[in-house]
DNA sequence: AACAATATTAGAATGGATCTAAAATATCTC
DNA sequence: GAGATATTTTAGATCCATTCTAATATTGTT
């Protein structure tokens, strides 16, 4: 069992502080909701939700800000799976995901699974910043 | 050349007849728009705007009722890559995607290209009903 | 403690998408 | 074609996730 394994929020914060973001108590909060307990694919509603369940009020805003500062400094992934709605994903590893579109439940498949060939050529001056894969399931006709 | 390359609305409309859908002018003038130049991808807003360009008035309403129909109907398939805007493709086949962050522009590639394997299990009682893939590109560092 | 920098917040604003219900148009029946 | 019926179009309202604003609170520094 190494250090990181006993403190699970260690990381994150060493991270947060390197990112230029001062632990508050709303981003500790944040915080330990989003990493205490394996990964996860949430909303920002869905957290604004669970921060309140666990009676700790913080704003909407808030969730919002810290979602998004999150993201940049690559604590957290957004993935788009659907229009007018993204999921923050404490995943940051290069995963692909299957999306339940009765329930919209996001699954991830496990790194190294999935793979993708042929890609296209890339025009000069850009690269590949990420390949998004979304397996979308249906009920069987 | 076929018939169908001589009339290359004609396919369209009898799908469109097939779906329950009757031939009226706004219908007509956005077939026309969308499927008049090859594949596109297209927001609502744009195809609005391009409406409105081309002295055909048509309000903002029947533009989504239209695209959702078209959807339903299989004519167009909707492609979400970011939260808030989605765009309607007018490749129907089985296809995947390359986006340029920066300026939002979305192309195909074409099928047959890339691949995708190691697809999961599927639950039972679930089917894939369509792999979505989206090559992510950003300026080179 | 004083100060400056940063963060939080309620509520307003935004923007894409959908809904409503009244007017217009298309199709059907005779 | 006339009239009846079904469908479509539309302006404007509404929705809802997300972002913005600008006032207040907290944090880090000296
Ligand atoms: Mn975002
Ligand atoms: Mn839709
Ligand atoms: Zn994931
Ligand atoms: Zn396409």
């Amino acid at each position: 069992m190494t250090i990181a394994d006993a403190r699970p929020f260690a990381e994150p914060l060493d991270r947060l502080k390197r990112a230029g973001l001062r632990p508050t108590r709303q981003r500790l909060a944040l915080t330990r909701l989003l990493f205490g307990r394996g990964d996860r694919h949430v909303s920002a509603e869905q957290l604004h939700a669970e921060a309140k369940a666990a009676r700790f009020v913080v704003s909407l805003a808030t969730v919002y800000n810290t979602l998004n500062q999150f993201t940049r400094a690559g604590l957290l992934r957004e993935v788009v799976v659907e229009a007018g709605r993204s999921y923050f994903d404490t995943n940051t590893s290069d995963h692909h995901h299957v999306l339940t579109v009765a329930t919209g439940s996001l699954t991830d498949i496990p790194v190294g699974t999935l793979a993708v060939s042929g890609v296209p050529k890339i025009p000069e001056g850009l690269e590949v910043e990420r390949i998004d894969v979304v397996v979308r399931l249906r009920p069987r006709v």
